[in-house]
DNA sequence: TGTTTGAATGACCGTCCGGTCACCGCAGTG
DNA sequence: CACTGCGGTGACCGGACGGTCATTCAAACA
């Protein structure tokens, strides 16, 4: 069997690498990424703190590296919804719904990904936190852009798609926020329901429907 | 004439205070709430750092009285559209113009603003961070019921007003940020008119308009 | 002008935390 | 069984920062 092509060595290393990472999101998610020490996080990990350092160079990249680890997943489930078949709106209502079920099975990424979203930090790091922030202005200028094929196509209405994607995205946001918090949420489908159905057709009453 | 209650103490006082806390904002708006040292704001408002302890607390103290401070004013006013006559939507659009008009005229308060609004720190600071949430809670309890009575009032559709709540808010803000951000942002109606009809009519292509 | 008072100061302290490195123990080797 | 290489360890270091307090000094007053 010529597939394992990882050695023994390699195989270790990618373990402890993923059981600290997994960690981080645990402490994180319980601490908040400022409060979290090297300390908590190798004790979480089982590890001692010198251990970390022999495979991420400093906290800022283990911090960076576990973020855009879990992020990317969240990523290609998103694109993969999106370029799905179907009307604007049933890709988009897809979008929504991977996205409400990735953070109830994720719930311990949520702070990291809130706390990425506006990095803090001295000067000195300016240059890794516009690596983070690009990484949710990209994800801006996709939907964006995907927004502006659907006002092509006749399916949403001619107007800024910039301004739009950020106020859908972050509308979403809340409601992730929210149920995240919230220890009995409501079913998912639910929730897909009213996003959607505001974004589309927004909070009037309709009387012209049947 | 009896007006002036103030000694001549208390009005030093208070241009102390202000000045610092004045200081305070500057400072978060430049490197970030977690970055921002206590020297840093003594330097800001050209006093030592002992001086501040004259007049809070603690740090902890300082920030939050500062975020009150001005978030007071901004709630006053939104809460004055939001009371006055007119449909549902007027009364919406006006806050909503407030709002961009408010962080038109404090740039430097939005990153304090957003900082609070899900506040990180350890344990030990649980019941200071509850405070300080529980204003965000308040001021979104506040929207829910007032778009519950426009559900009842029959000029909003019927739906879960908390939820609907965070995602009108959370947008509006959305558009605050890239404001904020952008040096040379379109002209506020425009963001007025964007948000309030996709709030509204949502973004659905509307055949059944004239 | 001498005295008093308290606001303002900034050097200093203790604590915390990220990062290092000399040392340890074990698996693999001869 | 002795030896060696290396992944792992945690005591330690240096720097940063919040908070304190003995000292200073200018204004108010006698």
């Amino acid at each position: 069997m010529p597939i394992p092509i990882k050695s023994k060595e390699e195989v270790v290393q990618e373990f402890r690498i993923q059981s600290i990472q997994e960690a981080t999101m645990r402490v994180i998610a319980r601490k908040g990424i400022a409060a979290a020490t090297m300390q908590d996080i190798a004790d979480e990990a089982g590890v001692a703190k010198g251990t970390i350092y022999l495979y991420f160079r400093d906290r800022d990249e283990l911090v960076e590296k576990t973020f855009e680890n879990a992020i990317t997943e969240l990523h290609r489930r998103i694109d993969a919804e999106l370029a799905a078949a179907g009307t604007f709106e049933q890709r988009l209502r897809s979008s929504i719904r991977t996205i409400l079920e990735f953070f109830r099975d994720h719930r311990e990424f949520f702070r990291l990904y809130t706390a990425q979203r506006f990095p803090e930090g001295t000067p000195q790091q300016q240059r890794r936190q516009s690596r983070q922030c690009s990484v949710y202005r990209t994800r801006m200028e996709k939907l964006a852009s995907d927004l502006k094929s659907a006002m092509d196509a006749g399916e949403v209405r001619k107007m800024d798609p910039r301004r739009l994607a950020m106020f859908i995205s972050e509308g979403i946001n809340s409601v992730v926020i929210e149920r995240v918090m919230d220890e009995a949420a409501p079913p998912i489908e639910s929730d897909v329901d009213l996003i959607t159905s505001v974004i589309f057709d927004g909070i009037r009453v309709q009387r012209s429907q049947a």
